[in-house]
DNA sequence: GTGAAAGCGCTAACAC
DNA sequence: GTGTTAGCGCTTTCAC
């Protein structure tokens, strides 16, 4: 069944069928009746390539993601893609990884599907911050489509990001636990990311700011599970059980660093947090009076631990709709788009921390 | 730059382009290479809606599931993501939410961008059992492209479904229980899906093998929060802290039936679980001793929480691969492919049952 | 081994 | 208001 039967079929020409399956108002009431009765009878579906190929384009947005399984992009990417869909575009999923070269093929792949924009999930797209060729890649994408960065800045045109301020939160947190004298906060963390990064900075100004001395051994990288190389900066390739384990494996390196001593943990993100509980647990520490903890991201996982976590919630869902507020924008032709957009973090308390 | 450009440029006809690209061995060792190289200089391209529209196929399957935020979809959906991409196929994600109505119209919308198969993951899918009705829909779907269900079972042709044994899975469960010296043993679900029945068919089953009676208070319903109707039977829209909310709504259920008696919790889903433990706690009851409590997933929930919460792994990740193992033999035109795949659970035993 | 040409099914510019 | 027709960029027969 394609655009000739049903043209045949209503006794029109094709012009005056495609003109009623695009809802042109050219149309007498009379025959457009007729044409959408035969279409109805014969289930006729216009063919999405043929129309892509004269549009170039079918209404379709790449999802780049390093993992779906992660709790954090998976609110994100489920919030995306409902409200695209309310638009009427579909979304192509990617999950790349977090290897570099995975995110760049991955992304060369969903261009080549010709999608009308991409959005990129997570922080990891942004790069580790060493090198500016690390997100050479977005700039060359931005040249065909344009690219939204959910949680994460990278400057180029064509490029919109979307991101919590991080750094403010990592600064409000930390200020909170000195406040209730807390003199040694372990910085836990597991990824080199422009939001780790930023975490870090707020962490560091706020020990600076209350004239507290900034130790190294206090700032602890946890290596991702199952990682080999440097490259392998997250917990992202599915192992069995990989989330269940960063948990213990957060527990057991906390334990084997006997000498480390702290009062309060900052964690990037809710399962280090989690983590950082399960220690305190195992060392017999009381929560929140011997251990303080916060974590991140304001997820499940919060509130099923007991006691149940502080987290900063950075508001993925605002990070969404401000990307897709814009991204209608731009796809509808509009120029001077906002590209840079920040949205303040939200400090959860819960009974992790007596603030 | 297409491919009369490219063809142009190598000096040779589009016809020839055509095969170098598509890999043709009735191509010349020496008009390859220079083809090749014309096309790598000039960043080339093929157009895929054009391609798409001679084959008939753009190598993407859809992917459907109810809530990509629910943990175990997601890690279903990133399995998935993760192998079809290795054999060159891109996959378009439908978020449908729980109401039938959505249902079908997300599977409408996925079969008109002509997929080359549809995968829907999770147990809704199946329809609640009531009415051969609400699966009808699939059927009129498999008449177009196959279908393949992840932990769902849909009898038709040209659907093939891949499923974990849950009923098997809280039968062991229930039994252990029983073998424990639990008495009064709570089933707690939240939905009225496939899987939900299945695993009701093995607490019952469990309980009736070995002699003890059937009490119908202890078939607890939680009704999902938010939800007015009854086609609204899961937590899938996601309100802020929906799956959060659900921990502590489960809770509070619990609390508010004053006088319903239990020594021990067989929950259909962790959070469920996680709820129980909270209701636990907030009574002073001391788990596994006075409250067994046993969920289902095997998610990070189950170790996030304290005590860490013994489940069963409906092993997610094998229907996966089932179901795509299947896929490829389908699309390749095989014929004879078993429609039916039933995976054992695994029951992950922790610290919330002593058995 | 290579080229010419006929589709694939649609949209949109142009004529009436 | 409706019809005619020229693309859109590719694959694939069929000649040579």
């Amino acid at each position: 069944m394609n655009i000739y039967d049903i043209a045949k079929l209503s006794g029109v020409s094709i012009a005056t069928v495609s003109r009623v399956v695009n809802g042109s108002p050219r149309v007498s009431e009379k025959t457009k009746q007729k044409v959408l009765a035969v279409i109805e009878e014969s289930e006729y579906t216009p063919n999405v390539f043929a129309r892509g190929l004269g549009l170039n384009s079918m209404k379709t947005i790449g999802i780049l993601c390093p993992d779906i399984s992660d709790q954090y992009m998976a609110e994100a990417v489920s919030h995306l893609e409902k409200r695209m869909h309310q638009y009427g575009y579909d979304c192509i999923l990617g999950c790349s990884g977090s290897r570099q070269a995975a995110r760049e093929h991955h992304t060369r792949l969903l261009l080549s599907k010709r999608i009308d924009a991409l959005i990129l999930v997570g922080s990891l797209f942004a790069g580790s911050g060493k090198d500016q060729e690390e997100t050479e890649y977005l700039r060359e994408a931005a040249k065909q489509v344009p690219v939204f960065l959910i949680n994460g800045y990278v400057e180029g045109e064509n490029i919109y990001c979307s991101y919590g301020d991080d750094c403010q939160g990592a600064y409000d947190v930390t200020k909170a636990l000195i406040r209730r004298g807390k003199k040694r906060i372990l910085f836990l963390y597991d990824s080199q990311t422009y939001s780790a990064r930023q975490k870090l900075i707020g962490y560091e100004t706020a020990l600076a700011d209350a004239g507290c001395p900034i130790r190294g051994e206090l700032k602890f990288y946890l290596r991702p599970l199952g990682s080999g190389s440097m490259e392998e900066s997250c917990f992202v390739d599915s192992v069995p059980g990989t989330m269940q384990g960063k948990i213990h494996y957060t527990r057991e390196m906390l334990l084997a660093h006997r000498t480390l001593e702290f009062d309060s943990v900052f964690a990037c993100n809710d399962s280090l947090a989690v983590g950082a509980l399960k220690y305190a647990l195992a060392k017999g520490l009381s929560v929140p009076e011997e251990l303080s903890v916060a974590g991140y991201n304001n997820s499940m996982m919060a509130v099923c631990c007991e006691p149940e976590l502080t987290s900063v919630d950075n508001q993925v869902k605002q990070l969404c709709n401000d990307a897709i507020d814009r991204m209608l924008e731009v796809l509808d032709g509009k120029t001077d788009v906002e590209q840079d957009h920040k949205v303040p973090c939200r400090i959860v308390k819960r009974c992790t921390t007596d603030f």
